[in-house]
DNA sequence: TGTACATCAGTGAACGCGCGTTCACTGATGTAC
DNA sequence: TGTACATCAGTGAACGCGCGTTCACTGATGTAC
């Protein structure tokens, strides 16, 4: 039988010139990547493209990943990496004590990234890329950044008694709605458990978390038309401070 | 010189076998792009593909289609046009004087059009297809029924008083943010300046309006991960009345 | 320190694929006289 | 009613394209002795 080569090696050392050239191959075939991503979007993203931008043969990367679907991947790990750390920056610059700077802090920074990274995010929350499954076992993790740090504000809000109330009522038709939505997330997330948040707080952010990513995708895809918002900036602040009346109570 | 075959003629009587079968085949083409799209998606909906399902070959389309980006967006018309059609319908259904019970159910078809058909959904408020651009003039009308519903039924609450104050203080501050972002929007659309809303209730609705597709997006492209949300319908639920405090005030 | 061998990166040619679109054509349907 | 001509629907072959992936290969880098 003839050894078939092994396409993607352990790499040995990490000293050497190998290894080094390695390394920065791999983060050039990601920058590539991000840079072709953000041009022709997901669907149009190919291999043979990178390849020719990094002036190798096309079957050269298939040293570097398994395959076109693989790419893909890393490019989504990034994006939602890339995310999580602006996000987690922004959020880190406040006062802690202040909650309600904290969740703008992380909604702007949110709504910064998507209109910088608009093909990035696309890839993240848009529609699924055709013939294209993200392993969520990879994705899962970096995937949560961002609802994890709105969970943890909720968190401390519930703590300090700081966290609103269901906007609406009967209070008895939030509770049990909210219940019902958030059993799974209770059962499956023993520190969310732990964190003494009712059901009715965690549905609130959950609540936050899709406006969030609601209003940043109508901006971002263009949703409401060109001429309908004048001042994209301040309908995004209304917004903001909307679910902020949402999590923590209309208090300015 | 050559007399070039004109592609795509005017039919001239609307009469004879003639102009029966093409309107037949014009119904079967949008029927079998339908379907195609559910299938696979817009980014892969291919003229091909569809002219192999018809029977046809490839370059008969063109007799009824001048290529494949009409063929997106006829099938971006009918999508609008479809959830327009279910979203008033649901409307028409329910006591008018009951604002609450009317912005449920535009709500709830929405999301039932979505569930049913998610590849629409995801064409018409999905992340844009590659290398398509969607005329606005043809798309506009068909692509503000929707909204045009809620607008109408902001404008009932705010003749009869019923409209909710913004969600969140101090007042002067929701004045302004909702005056800078509704500008042009009372500007270019007559009918709303006429309608007596003020900028908060007009940010009010669009707030809405981004949060339904924001909500069902969610749903339909699967963003909050398989197990976080335990009953779909009890979270919607919950959005629902959330969104509703938000435009009437929380009374129940 | 030198030599023989193993590992690895990248090449170049080729595979089979489906795509959108063009073009000259045939035969059926419609129309003018 | 019949005939000559115009219109139209659909065919079939072909164009050039870019894609993902495979495979046997060359030459450089690393390793064991």
């Amino acid at each position: 039988m003839p050894e078939r080569p092994a396409p993607r090696p352990t790499p040995g050392r990490a000293d050497g010139i190998r290894a080094r050239n390695r390394a920065s191959i791999e983060a050039e075939l990601r920058a590539v990547g991000r840079r072709h991503l953000a041009e022709v979007g997901a669907a149009a993203l190919s291999l043979r493209s990178v390849a020719r931008e990094l002036g190798m043969v096309p079957s050269a990367l298939f040293r570097y990943v398994s395959g076109r679907d693989e790419l893909l991947t890393l490019l989504i790990v990034d994006a939602y990496t890339s995310l999580g750390e602006a996000a987690e920056a922004a959020h880190a610059a406040v006062e802690p004590t202040d909650l309600r700077a904290r969740w703008a802090a992380v909604a702007q920074s949110v709504r910064t990234w998507a209109l910088a990274h608009p093909h990035e995010w696309s890839l993240i929350f848009g529609s699924p890329v055709p013939r294209y499954d993200a392993p969520a076992d990879v994705t899962n993790d970096p995937g949560t950044r961002v609802p994890r740090l709105l969970m943890a504000i909720g968190a401390d809000a519930a703590a300090r008694s700081l966290a609103g109330p269901a906007t609406f009522t009967p209070a008895s038709r939030a509770a049990e709605l909210a219940g019902r939505a958030s059993e799974d997330l209770l059962r499956s997330d023993p520190d969310l458990a732990a964190s003494g948040m009712t059901p009715v707080e965690l549905a609130n952010g959950l609540v936050v978390w899709t406006m969030l990513v609601g209003a940043v995708s109508a901006e971002v895809f263009q949703q409401l038309g060109e001429r309908t918002i004048s001042d994209a900036e301040a309908f995004f602040d209304y917004q903001v401070a909307t679910a902020a009346a949402i999590l923590f109570g209309p208090g300015g």
